[in-house]
RNA sequence: UGGGAUGUCGCCAAGCGGUAAGGCACCAGACUUUGACUCUGGCAUUCGUCGGUUCAAAUCCGGCCAUCCCAGCCA
């Protein structure tokens, strides 16, 4: 189970006031449920969802139902229930064994529909969907329903008949009746029930009438003995309905719905139905393509299930519309991966370092921390030679202000867990590329310190035994909707990694690259990147750069 | 235009009548076998706005402004 926050947010008032004594819930148990509809994959702003109605139960002693909300046969599929339901044992949560489907109600549904007819709070209409958008009224202009007093026999007799299968699709509906007048117009005689022959993911072909959201949910909620109904913001519209609903029906249990605002990220979208045209139009390689924002897609990104949920606590609970930062999610995967992933050396970009007085063709092996915040996490080995690959980045033939690596009669540097090298030169080819770094090494400074304990003035970087390392490819990925940069096309790098390295890559922060990158330096691509596991099948692995790098001037967001 | 909501630092967000928490981002410095991490310091005389009540308001009252949601037989 995810481990929750303390902190207080408006709905813990609001249930605080109501398990008081006195309170509407005065003496009960707190429940909340989590409703998703079947028709597409979990994304990073349901963890938010999750986090709330799990959390909320959990605080107050309760539980949380997890609840396929599959009232519309239409876009409902089993696969999404299966993935629903990885995704959030993913996460970390536990439902136990309360796990329903809106349909399971179906019945239940009925019945409450011809009770609501029988008190003459329903009737069938038949106005067809064109005629309903017309006899909708506007802002000012109240709606109207010719068959509002249909007498409640006629009624009866004809949604017997309409689940009986007796009527062709949108022939007609069952509507509340409720006040026509209403400026809310999920007020103004609601549709409650719709013809749909329609064959349901669970249902079979049983029903060819299904409740609406409106009528179903508050009645699931109601039967599951749910106290509060935790959803988004854009259902408070939909309160006046799901009050009016469980005040008119005998359901033995009134819930109360308390809406919140829907988490958003700048640069992402978090729309199920879009992301959904993303996946059916074929502009992603799937639901857990590594640039989408669903949950499994952020898996093979590399995200942890505890930096997601760290992010969706962190972000609070509040009604005010909110953008939060990518690089809030950033910093704390970040912060996560910090204090439990291995590390291994890579280097990106990478540039020859011989260390010229390193007799040729001799190897020895080093001994390094797995994770220097974790002595548990062991250690690994790693093999040395004359030949090194060592970052571009990390050596400049003129030095720039307060640069502290490699230069010609630069300051000593530290090859991480290996020797203290100093810079003698370089190689350039024609054009005055350097395709070769030169340097010394202290025979007596194994393992990084030197014997005589002198300070090492320059910074310590990464490498890679060119002699015992192997290419992997490593792919930038920008946000899917940032714009693409045009320079960045094709420019993927190529790794060398050290193949001991590469046995455990698997969750490993790796120090790359941009752990050498100095301000001011702009880098057109993504601050997190993995290595790029061609089949959807390999293990996800994390690319983390040490440094963040501004991003601001380098994407513009699109729509 | 009818109804419903929201406006506190660049981004989130506490605060609920007693004189602006915290996080992210950013800036400066210290430390460091990843220029990371960590640490230290800086970062809203002001809470959309204009008035009112009060000894005292971001917090109460009124007006105004801005933004978002709603006219699916979607959820």
């Amino acid at each position: 189970m995810a481990e929750i926050t303390e902190s207080k947010n408006f709905i813990h008032a609001f249930i605080e006031e109501d398990i008081a004594e006195g309170g509407r819930f005065a003496g009960k148990t707190v429940h909340t449920r989590f409703p998703p509809e079947p028709n597409g994959y979990l994304h990073i702003g349901h963890c938010k969802a999750l986090i709330i109605d799990f959390g909320t139960a959990e605080k107050f002693g309760g539980l949380c139902n997890l609840r396929m909300d599959d009232t519309n046969p239409t876009k409902e599929d089993v696969e999404f229930v299966e993935a629903i339901q990885e995704d959030i044992h993913w996460l970390g949560f536990d439902w136990g064994d309360r796990f329903f489907y809106g349909s399971d109600y179906f019945e239940k549904d009925y019945e409450y529909a011809v009770e609501l007819i029988k008190k003459g709070l329903a009737y069938v209409c038949e106005l067809t969907p064109e005629q309903f958008k017309e006899y909708r009224g506007d802002l000012n202009t109240p709606a109207v329903s010719p068959y509002r007093d249909r007498p409640i026999e006629e009624s009866l007799d004809l949604f017997a008949r309409m689940r009986a299968g007796e009527f062709e699709d949108n022939k007609y509906t069952l509507r509340a009746k409720i006040d026509l007048a209403s400026g809310n117009f999920n007020m103004r005689d609601p549709v409650i029930y719709r013809i749909r022959h329609m064959h349901h993911h669970r249902q079979g072909d049983k029903w060819c009438i299904y409740p609406m959201y409106d009528f179903a949910h508050p009645i699931q909620d109601a039967l599951e003995g749910v106290t509060h109904s935790l959803c988004s913001l854009e259902f408070e519209n939909h309160r006046p309905l799901y009050n009016w609903v469980i005040e008119h029906v005998s359901v033995p249990s009134k819930p109360r719905q308390i809406e919140f605002a829907r988490l958003g990220i700048d640069h992402t979208v978090l729309s199920k139905r879009k992301l959904r045209a993303l996946v059916e139009n074929g502009y992603v390689s799937g639901w857990d393509d590594p640039r989408m924002p669903t949950l499994c897609g952020l898996r093979r990104r590399g995200y942890t299930p505890a930096s997601i949920r760290n992010f969706c606590d962190r972000v609070g609970v509040a009604k005010s519309p909110n953008t939060i930062e990518y690089a809030f999610l950033e910093h704390c995967l970040r912060e996560d991966l910090n204090e439990t992933a291995k590390r291994v050396m890579a280097v990106l970009k990478p540039v020859k370092l011989t260390i010229t007085n390193y007799p040729e063709g001799q190897t020895e092996t080093f001994r390094v921390e797995n994770n220097p915040n974790d002595p548990e996490a062991g250690t690994r080995e790693i093999t040395f030679s004359r030949d090194l690959w060592i970052e571009a980045d990390d050596f400049l033939a003129q030095p720039i202000p307060k640069y502290k690596r490699l230069y010609p009669d630069g300051p000593e540097c530290r090859l991480k867990g290996a020797y203290v090298i100093k810079c003698t030169g370089c190689v350039t080819d024609d054009q005055g590329n350097v395709t070769e770094v030169l340097a010394t090494y202290d025979p007596e400074s194994k393992g990084g310190d030197p014997a005589d304990g002198r300070k090492i003035k320059g910074a310590t970087i990464h490498w890679v035994d060119a002699n015992n390392c192997c290419d992997a490819e490593v792919r930038q990925y920008s946000n899917l909707f940032d714009d693409p940069d045009p320079d960045a096309a094709g420019k993927d790098f190529l790794a060398c990694l050290n193949p001991n390295s590469l046995e455990v890559l698997h969750g490993c922060k790796v120090e790359a690259s941009l752990a050498n990158a100095r301000k001011g330096d702009s880098y057109q691509f993504m601050r997190l990147g993995y290595f790029c596991p061609d089949s959807k099948d390999s293990a996800p692995s994390h690319l983390v750069f040490n440094r963040s790098v501004s991003l601001k001037d380098s994407f513009k967001p699109t729509k």
